[in-house]
RNA sequence: GGAGUGGUAGCUCAGUUGGUUAGAGUGCCUGCCUGUCACGCAGGAUGUCGCGGGUUCAAAUCCCGUCCACUCCGCCA
């Protein structure tokens, strides 16, 4: 041991001992007469004084801010008055006997612990940027939860079994990342998007239980909290409906945030259904942290002389809704137009409004409505004076999507939270999805489970519910699973309402489907999001402040200059051969 | 594929209507300074104004193209 204590583990406790620390210069300050160095190692700061008299005294004035020090010295407490409140270990200092300089450093391309500095900059020397308080704090709590969630995986008997990452490619869901097989001339690998089918094989296998904290792939355009390689905690079990699956989740995630951030969820998490989220919160994944729902005045609207919003209530594609704001009479008419660009971004032509002022109701569209109808909605609405009712009138999909996201546009700009914190379960997802062809898409996967037999399923596909669930904590979709479809003749029937040929069916997932016919146990589990859990645990809305080393909106990595081109030897062996897009 | 914002000193930014030698803070270097803790004081060095083209007597500034980063739509079973 080169060390024998912390720096910021060194307090009152240790005054008077002799301490050997190691760690980085985070700061130096140089009175000519006397040197203070803060310096930092993975617990903390401690302050350390270099006298004139001390034999390492010119050593000391070379050290530069990030240099890699260790110090021996005698730990005495801060004269009267020279305590510093702000450091843990402010009351006492270490009185330099030894210095040694393992390491020196160039001046940094940006200070440690500087705020504003551009991601750009950040990922080109995340190395660096990783030294900040921000980051070593969000990547310990991170650590934290990882290792929460594997103890209570333990303690519920969940089996941590490794799947594949060189697998095959899916025909649904997102863009693979392949991998040419060299043994292979012309055949690839995918990443996986997720272990979803070897999870369940391994329930076939009779592990009953399985979890796995692992990264899948998905090669499609990135977000604020979407990254190509992210990390699910994946989680399958045999012999559990539903209600037990979620109750189980629910309990670990109580316990998670108490524990590991000491936050209360409560006891139950509320459940909603898909169709209640979308007609109340226009989105499924809902904030009811926001106190504000969509209200629906179609049938007010049947008959007024405002084809704007008439046409849309008499056409059962298309929604006329309401979205009141108390207090919002005070928006001003630049915030509007503000609000009416961004529900643009959703395909809205506009956002109607009525301000309920101290004289009366102010609106653009008054003159299109009589007083009845006005008083109606403010009726409905519930809205006072001092409130301001926004509108939604067209598709029914681009009013939920533009309500919905105004709604908590508005709630932040305003901030109208009730609580902190909102965990909820959505339920009753629809099995399928249609397009605009009538064809079907699954809604969840195409092995999740329908609450209706197989029979039923045929006739009734297009509104037929299925046994799948999402745990949403504060209007992020943190979580989702189902019970799964774990008898063969169920999943061709799905396959098959999915315009999956028997054919393909066989060629893309033969494997499980005759597995199934091998005594599979009924099913289901669970996917959390697990950066997207710890992002919400730090408070950041940035997936990649919870990632060590992220990639940027174009999935390139800024630190190694990843993806690059490689040798032609490397692709001669790989059979592959490379055909640039063409540049207009 | 599309919309928006940004790119000027190592970093964070300002830069007016196109007009002299492109600035500030911070960092860096040098000197001074024995109690600071974002130490202080004095001095100094530092620019591919993202890149390419165009307009103009003159471009960081206007126009066209392009690259990079970020936010969003599409996409993400």
């Amino acid at each position: 041991m080169i060390r024998t204590h912390y720096c910021g583990k060194i307090n009152l406790p240790n005054v008077g001992q002799i301490v050997e620390i190691c760690g980085w210069v985070n700061r130096k300050r140089n009175h000519g007469g006397v040197i203070f160095l803060d310096i930092r190692d993975i617990r903390g700061i401690v302050q350390v004084v270099i006298n004139p008299d001390n034999k390492d005294f010119s050593l000391a004035e070379t050290i530069r801010n990030e240099f890699v020090l260790k110090i021996s010295g005698l730990v005495i407490v801060r004269g009267k008055g020279l305590s510093n409140p702000k450091l843990i270990s402010g009351e006492i200092e270490i009185k330099a006997q030894n210095i040694e300089i393992l390491n020196t450093s160039k001046p940094t391309p940006f200070q440690i612990n500087a705020i504003n500095i551009s991601e750009e900059i950040r990922l080109k020397y995340r190395y660096l940027d990783l030294r900040s308080d921000a980051m070593q704090k969000r990547l310990h709590l991170r650590s934290r939860i990882t290792h929460y969630i594997r103890k209570f995986m333990d303690k519920h008997d969940f089996l941590d079994i490794e799947t594949p990452f060189l697998t095959k490619a899916t025909p649904e869901g997102a863009r693979d990342y392949l991998v040419p097989s060299r043994t292979h001339p012309g055949k690839f690998f995918a990443l996986p998007q997720s272990p979803q089918l070897f999870k369940q094989l391994l329930m076939m296998s009779g592990f009953e239980r399985y979890y796995q904290i692992v990264k899948c792939f998905r090669d499609e355009d990135l977000r604020a909290d979407r990254q190509p390689e992210f990390t699910q905690l994946d989680i399958e079990t045999s012999f559990m409906n539903e209600n037990e699956i979620m109750t189980m989740m629910e309990r670990m995630t109580i316990d998670l945030f108490k524990s590991v951030i000491n936050v209360d969820l409560g006891n139950k998490f509320p459940t909603i259904t898909y169709k209640d989220a979308i007609e109340k919160y226009g989105l499924d994944c809902p904030d009811i942290r926001i106190p504000i729902q969509i209200i629906s005045i179609d049938k007010l609207m049947k008959n007024v002389d405002f084809k704007i919003f008439s046409e849309p209530a008499n056409n059962s594609n298309s929604r006329v809704a309401a979205l009141k704001i108390s207090g919002g009479a005070s928006i001003s008419r630049k915030n509007i137009d503000k609000y009416t660009k961004y529900v643009s971004i959703y395909g809205a032509k506009g956002l109607a409004y009525i301000k309920l002022n101290k004289n009366g109701p102010t609106s653009p569209i008054l003159k299109f409505l009589d007083d009845e109808i006005t008083n109606k909605i403010i009726e409905i609405t519930g809205a006072k004076t001092g409130d301001i009712i926004f509108f939604g009138a067209d598709k029914t999909k681009i009013v939920n999507e533009s309500l919905g996201n105004l709604r908590e546009k508005v709630a932040k700009d305003l901030n109208l939270f009730d609580t902190q914190w909102a965990p909820i379960w959505v339920v009753d997802f629809p099995m399928f999805k249609i397009n605009d062809n009538g064809s079907l898409n699954a809604t969840h996967h195409p092995f999740t489970a329908p609450i209706v037999d197989k029979e039923t399923l045929k006739q009734t596909a297009k509104t037929a519910f299925s046994r799948a669930y999402d745990l949403v904590i504060n209007g992020s979709e943190v979580g989702g699973g189902s019970i799964r479809i774990h008898q063969v003749e169920m999943q061709k029937t799905v396959l098959k309402l999915l315009g999956i040929s028997n054919q393909e069916a066989q060629d893309k997932f033969g494997f499980l489907l005759d597995a199934l016919e091998y005594g599979c146990p009924p099913h289901g589990g669970m996917a959390f999001g697990l950066d997207r859990l710890i992002m919400i645990m730090t408070g950041t809305d940035l997936i990649r402040d919870v990632i060590a080393f992220p990639k940027t909106q174009t999935a390139t990595c800024l630190l190694t200059d990843a993806p690059t081109n490689v040798p032609k030897k490397l692709l001669r062996e790989l059979n592959v051969k490379i055909s640039m897009p063409e540049k207009n």
